[in-house]
DNA sequence: TCTGGGGTCCTAGGACCC
DNA sequence: TCTGGGGTCCTAGGACCC
């Protein structure tokens, strides 16, 4: 058996442990740049507000119902999740840290218990613990878990818990479960399985399954197995090493000069390096993009995206940032109003294992700089003491692009002068 | 005025090798 | 009329997840 563990209207949650008042109202939380509603407690769900709207098109809605709208608070996010997750790891002897707010654990050790009577202990522990509800679901595939999951938060009177074990409960939860619902089912693969009449999870698992593998893949396969309690999904308890790591942002405001554009950049990289130290990892392979808005119709759009190799993998931002800067020089058009850039890094490498290519013509090839190397080190490590941008980069400057955040929640759990912020 | 960010996996096709 | 078989690597594009 697999149970998943999923935290209830994650963000909308968090902000509600440290502020009392939000108990009952409705509460929703933005993406970067305040744009979209990305989070929704329940009370903000019954006032029909869509996963994924834009602000300005339900100002009024939020307004007249004094929904409490916050900024994303990612400090909070990351803190609250690994509480969550520290608890969860106690009451089980294996987890797999799935998302911020979700996770795997195994439960194949607990023949001998009551699993209804545990995943009830376990929401409880959580909630004692951080403050945060969560569901429950279990069954024996990781895919039946997440349907289970998903009938604990769609159904009160299921008190946060849906146990499938028994060929009975699994089949008439599949029938309840729309395809669409089912993960790994996209809107792209339920259109083509509803021109084929396959509409609930079960006909999926009753599909043919020639038929799936040939149009919906491997993946698709996976997923008719799985329905079907063959588990075809292990456990993963070690993160794999990441195959590549991005920072990008929408601005605040249109950037139309060089100079603004080039802080941004500088500033995505600075902190891609500073998430490659994180990972242990050099990147051989450096991405800059950059694009005008999509929504204005009248204004003259451009995305530019440039992938450059590098000379040596490498963590450096300084290095980095000098990369950036070319590739940037190479995609920029004067001219345009740009709204969003980002930096990718990929082709990584980690750096214990990282062996040095020679070149057959060693004077002419650029070598890693030592100095720079130290002052990395340094670096981090003030940050790590002092708190983040404690020390950086000159280049590295939210002047003139930095994203729009008005309705920031304090850092209640991750710096000590907000750790006192007494909001009603 | 105002529309997120960060990832993964799979497939097909092209270029190359012997 | 007729032109092999067995591979690898890389990239772009499309799908998915949270």
């Amino acid at each position: 058996m697999f149970a998943l563990v999923d935290c209830n209207n994650f963000y909308a949650s968090c902000e509600r442990v440290f502020n009392p008042a939000l108990r009952n109202r409705p509460v929703v939380v933005l993406s970067n740049n305040d744009g979209c509603i990305i989070a929704r407690s329940n009370e903000a769900k019954a006032l029909g507000i869509k996963m994924g709207t834009p602000v300005f098109k339900c100002r009024d809605l939020l307004r007249r119902h004094k929904v409490a709208v916050f900024s994303s608070n990612y400090p909070l996010y990351g803190d609250m999740s690994s509480r969550v997750m520290m608890t969860l790891a106690e009451l089980v002897p294996e987890i797999e840290l799935y998302s911020i707010d979700e996770a795997f654990l195994d439960m194949s050790s607990f023949g001998r218990y009551d699993l209804t009577e545990y995943a009830h202990l376990i929401r409880r522990t959580v909630k004692q613990h951080t403050g945060i509800p969560v569901c429950v679901g279990m069954a024996p595939t990781k895919t039946l878990a997440k349907v289970a999951n998903r009938l604990a938060k769609k159904n009160p009177e299921y008190q946060g818990v849906c146990i499938l074990s028994g060929q009975e409960a699994i089949r008439s939860a599949l029938a309840l479960t729309k395809v669409e619902d089912v993960w790994g089912i996209g809107r792209q693969l339920s259109k083509l399985l509803y021109a084929q009449k396959i509409e609930t999870a079960a006909d999926l698992a009753d599909a043919p399954a020639p038929w799936v593998r040939k149009h919906l893949h491997i993946t698709g396969s996976r997923v008719q197995a799985e329905l079907n309690g063959k588990s075809c999904l292990p456990m993963e308890l070690l993160r794999p090493a990441k195959q590549s790591i991005c920072t990008s942002r929408s601005f605040g405001k249109s950037v139309t000069t060089w100079e603004e554009l080039h802080r941004a950049v500088a500033t995505f990289t600075g902190k891609c390096a500073v998430k490659l130290r994180k990972e242990g990892a050099a990147a051989s392979l450096l991405t800059v993009f950059i694009g005008t808005s999509p929504f204005e119709a009248k204004a003259a759009q451009y995305w530019g995206t440039k992938t450059a190799s590098l000379p040596y993998p490498t963590q450096d931002s300084i290095a980095l940032q000098r990369a950036a800067q070319v590739i940037l020089e190479s995609v920029f058009r004067s001219g345009y109003a740009y709204k969003k850039a980002g930096v990718i890094v990929s082709g990584l490498m980690l750096v214990k294992s990282l062996v040095r290519t020679l070149s057959l013509f060693p004077e002419d090839q650029p070598a890693p700089n030592e100095r720079d190397k130290k002052l990395m080190l340094v670096m981090d490590g003030i940050n790590e003491r002092y708190g983040r941008g404690a020390v950086r980069l000159a280049s590295e400057n939210s002047e003139g692009w930095k994203p729009n955040q008005e309705r920031l929640s304090p850092y209640y759990t991750t710096r000590w002068n907000d750790i006192v912020t007494v909001r009603v």
